[in-house]
Order: C-alpha cells, then structure tokens, then sequence
DNA sequence: CTATTTCGCTTAAACGATTAAGCAAATTAA
DNA sequence: TTAATTTGCTTAATCGTTTAAGCGAAATAG
C-alpha cells in the first residue's frame, strides 16, 4: 500500500493547513467555524485522492485503538467460535475490531497473548482463562488494563466476569436425572481447578445428596490434552470399574462427543441402560438415535454481556462487574 | 493503561538518550557500538520498571503492523473456526497477529470489513470472497494491498489464492458412488455465482456424463440466507419432485446436516434407499447410524498455505500464487 | 473613531518509537 | 606532532493524526 494519501495530501491540494481538514474529516466544522466553501472543497478532494484514514495514527494520538482483545482456548472450538462471532457482532456496534488469540488452555501460551496484545494496545481483554493464570489476570488489572473473565473466573479475585451459573446448571441437570428414575448417576468432566469445572462438579455432587445418594457419586476427571482415543479409553474404563452407573453427566461438549461415540460402539442403549445429559448442544446429537438432553448456555447474552460489561470498563476502569447467568435445560429422550 | 513506561522513561532513569534505549532494546548494540555498561544498565532499568513496548507507535513509524486481517464467512461455522485456528498458529510463527471479521456471504459487510481492516493498516488479508465482490477485491489488489483469496476465488482476476480442487472434488465423489452402482444421482448445493460451488456441481455433471447419465442429472441451489427450516422443506420439496433419485451429493456441511435430518425423520433407509456423500466432516455425521463418506478438505495445509503466500506477497507484492489442493475422499457406510 | 469580539484560518506540539546524521573525545596511524 | 580513524554518544526528523493556542482581518459595539 505505498502511494497512501495523507490528510496533508489533501491539505496541499486544497490550499490550506492539514488542521482544516482533520477538523472538517471528523465533523467539527461547526465547532471550528470551517468556512462552507472550504468544508465543500476539503470532503470533494479528500473523495477525489480516495482519502483512507490512518488509524495507527489516529490511535497513536488518541491513546485508544478502538480494538479489543479476545483470549479463548481454542477459536476451531464452536463453543467460542459462536461466542467470537457474537462478540464481533456486539464490538462491532460501538466501532470495536477484535483481535484473536487461541490458548490452548495453557498458562505460557495465555501470557505471551496477553503481551502481544497488550503491546499492540487493545482498549481492553475478554479472556477465557486458562488454568492457574491467577497471577497473570491479577497483574494486568494492576496494571490498569480493562479485562472481563468468561466462561470462568477466579473467586479469589475482584474481576469482571460473565460467566454461566454452572453450580445450579448441573443441580438442576442432575435434579432433572433423578426425577426421571435414575439414581446410580456418574460424572465425565475435565481435570481442571477451574472454578465453571469444580462447580459443574460441585452442583452434581451437591444434587446427589440432596437426594441421598452421596454412596453413588463418582465423577472422573480427564486430563485437557487427552486425544479422543485417550478420552475414550478412560471413559471406558471408568464405565468397566464403575458398572452399575445409569446415567453420566458430561460437562462438556466433547466430552460428550466422546462418550456418545464409545457408547455407540459398545451397543449400551440410551436411555434404557444409560442415561445422558450434556453440556452445550451441538448439531451432532441430533443424529443420535436418542437426542440427547442439553445444558445449553445462553451464548448471544455471555457474549454481548461481555462486551457491554468491557466497553463500561474502559469508559470507567473502576467499575466491577459480574454477570452468573442463568442455563436453559433442553429435556429429549436420552434422559427421560 | 494510564502509566505506561516509555522508552523516554528508561532514557531519563539510566541518564541517556532515548536512540540509545532504541538500539539497545532491539539488540542493535553491538552494530551501533553502545558501551557494554551502558548495555546492561539499559537493559536492567527496562526490567525494572517492566518495559512493554509501544506496538502502535512502532507500526507508525516503521509502517508494518505485523498484523493480518482474516475476512471468512462466519467465524462460529467450524469449518472457518478451524481454518482460523491453523492461519492464527502459523502467523504467530512469523510474529503476525490476527484481526477477524465474518461477512455473511455479504458484499456490503465484506466490504465495510475490508475498509475497517484496511484502514487499521493491516500488512494483507486474507479473504474469504463474498459473492459479487469481485471488483472490492480488484480495487484492493490495485491499491497495491497483499490478498490471498481462500476457499473459493474468482476466476476473471489474477490474484493469490487457496482453494481445494472443488470440481475434481466432486468429480471423483460422484464417480466413486456410479462405481457403487448409484445412478439417479442428485446434488443439493448452495445458490452462489462462485467458483468453488460452481466447480463442484461443475464437477458433479461432468462425472454423470462421462458415465452417460446426463438425463439423471438434477440440482437443487438453495440460497444462503434460508434458515434450516426452509432448507429442510426446499430439499423435501426437491425429493418429492424426483423420487426417483437414489442419491445425494451434498455441497457443504450444513446442506448434508440439514438433508441428513430430514432424511431421519422421513425414515429413509442410508444408503439403501439413499446415498450419501457430502463436503467437509463433522462429528456430527459419526452418530449417524450410517456414518457418511465425506469429501473432506485439507484444512491445515489450506491455512498454512494461504498464510505462507500471503507473507511471500508483504515481501515482494508483484508475486502471483495460486494453489488448488487436493481432497480426500473419506468412504464410509452412506454410499456403499 | 477606537475597542472589543467574532471569524477563519495557521502553527506547532504531541502520541512513542526508529534511525540517519553529526559531533566530541579517544585512539591509532603516519 | 598532526592527521585520520574509531568510539560512544546525542540531536532531531519522521511516521499520520489531533488539537490547543495564537494571530490577523473583519465585524460589531460603544
């Protein structure tokens, strides 16, 4: 892009000094008594020479790059594509551009984004932060950077968040299982200290003894990186060690995935031998014999929430906010 | 971000000039022959008062932005989230960082898109060309700005892309399922002037009349913008209006999600009373109780490759290079 | 008719970094 | 001893914008 036209290009050819055009081009010419010949001329050459703005610039000068950040584990993820594509939607509205960053769930891989974006001057952080990344969120907000956590946080911070109320989304889910006749009710969940982990684990463990039924809660926890194969042979032996489970609760969508695939393959029927509820839907499970129950997370609010929370904050970076939404439990055959 | 530390900061600290930092800090020592004592006291007071880098004023003056934009269709559509994903890893590899925009197949929003990105100063794009922006793409490339064109291009212009080889895609998915004795073969496709969705019904006639089938040959293009319902009840239609068709070749994934469902409810026996093939994998299609034989893209080699034009364009704009990259078609239950 | 206000524009500094050019002191060469 | 070179640093311009401050001329007020 090497013959850009500048605003002082268009100050030459009118004949005048380059404030005169940076004052008409923002739409100060009132403000600035511009005369209305020269407003005339100055928006007709800057059409002409196809003026484009810098906004390097322009964000050098006004300290703000009308950019946001955005940190989710991985974009290839549809969870957090969904929520990118809101999010973009959303920033879009106030004239925000976002920049993106994929973590992989890793603390090292989290902190070089944070520098490079922090380098590059976003306005501020959506992040969905990695394990033990407490350290890292803590010292960006001291360092004055506008951040919103989501999809998780860390209670032993005072940072914004949007997240889900997971602890009564699987309450509720695993309320729903019980209700239903099962009792013998198993969990698949992430190995995560995690606070979205430890609550879908927590509300489940807290749902079983409500009900007394403290004697049958098991959960196991798969290790992030695990390959689907790895994934499945866990979930496998869980289910060979633990064969008088009924149901499972899986607490993530590839989790599920991975269940409903070694499921199949074994022949178990669902739900007459296995109950399923699972966390975020995905067209996939549709095609399941059996649709499958779903902890389904309000997606456009978790991402325009965090918007709208981010731009509060750069408007005021005092402000804390925390938004604990509310799930919306899809009932279908595979739990009834 | 109120009290960033800048190179002036270290300058004053240390008692220097503000170059001296400069060179120091890029490693430019040795060449610009600073005092080794000078080296370290620079380098100690950057640590000490935790130096991050201005990226915005760097851009400005050295006119790069280490920066790509990223235009795709939708970003929550996993197909384009995993492109993402790849392009992201393979930038960061040569220190690019990405910006994101979905256009929705729309020319307005690729365009306000591309003046967003462009205006930002972004080193190139790579695009995901919307239909009938032919001539945004032209002006681009006039304007000198590095483009790689990816998933579809348009075939009147002469600019860097990376495609799949759609109509020998779909030649030899349509080839493989005659060699399974399918004959009254139809193809549910997307209504679009571009050329990827051209080659692969391009693709699907060529291969049913080298095998004589001509009179078979029957497509449905159902616009962008219908939602699943109307899709579902457009292929219904088209069903209706040829019962005499044994199977379907899919254009993209969410036909082959949204003719699969429809398939399901009406009880049509895959493949018996229909075969299937369709583009781009989705876990979805293993719980289908046939699993589908897919024609599944290079997505990695797309994405790194398209990266790796695009860098080779920043370095030297005048280079034209075009990859059309071959399919795999993944054979399974649904059409044989 | 002079003093004040308004009008319409220009000047120049600033944002934070990079870097060509230059300058004094120290060193080496002749 | 003088000239030339090397060393080690500083100065200042530059990238493209924005915007406070200022300055004549014209208009209005007194």
């Amino acid at each position: 892009m090497g013959n850009r036209v500048r605003i002082k290009d268009i100050a030459t050819k009118v004949g005048v000094s380059t404030a005169l055009v940076s004052y008409v081009l923002n739409g100060k010419e009132k403000e600035k008594r511009v005369g209305n010949e020269l407003v005339k001329k100055i928006r007709e050459a800057a059409i002409e020479l196809n003026y484009q703005p810098n906004q390097i610039a322009r964000s050098l000068r006004n300290g703000s790059t009308k950019t946001i950040g955005l940190i989710v584990a991985d974009i290839a993820i549809p969870f957090f594509g969904q929520l990118a594509r809101v999010i973009e939607d959303e920033a879009a509205k106030s004239g925000y551009t976002l920049i993106l960053g994929s973590s992989d769930e890793d603390a090292n891989k989290q902190n070089s984004l944070i520098n490079t974006l922090s380098h590059r001057q976003v306005d501020g952080l959506i992040i969905v932060p990695a394990d033990g990344t407490c350290n890292q969120i803590a010292n960006l907000q001291k360092r004055g950077m506008p951040i919103v956590l989501m999809d998780r946080y860390f209670p032993e911070l005072n940072v914004s968040h949007v997240c889900l109320n997971n602890y009564q989304a699987s309450y509720e889910a695993v309320g729903h299982l019980i209700k239903k006749g099962f009792q013998q009710i198993g969990m698949i969940a992430y190995q995560s200290g995690m606070i979205h982990m430890r609550e879908r684990i927590g509300g489940y463990r807290k749902a079983m003894e409500t009900a007394n039924l403290s004697e049958y809660i098991k959960v196991i926890e798969i290790p992030y990186h695990f390959t689907r194969i790895q994934t499945e042979k866990t979930i496998e032996q869980f289910l060979d060690d633990n064969k008088e489970i009924e149901a499972l609760l899986f607490a993530t969508n590839s989790l599920t995935t991975a269940g409903l695939n070694f499921i199949n393959k074994k022949g178990i029927k669902v739900p007459d031998q296995m109950g399923i509820v699972g966390y975020d839907g995905n067209e996939a499970f549709d095609f399941f014999y059996a649709p499958i129950t779903i902890v389904e997370q309000p997606l456009a609010e978790i991402g325009t929430k965090s918007v709208n929370v981010l731009t509060d904050l750069i408007s005021d970076p005092t402000k804390i906010i925390k938004y604990d939404l509310s799930h919306f439990l899809n009932i279908r055959n595979s739990s009834s």
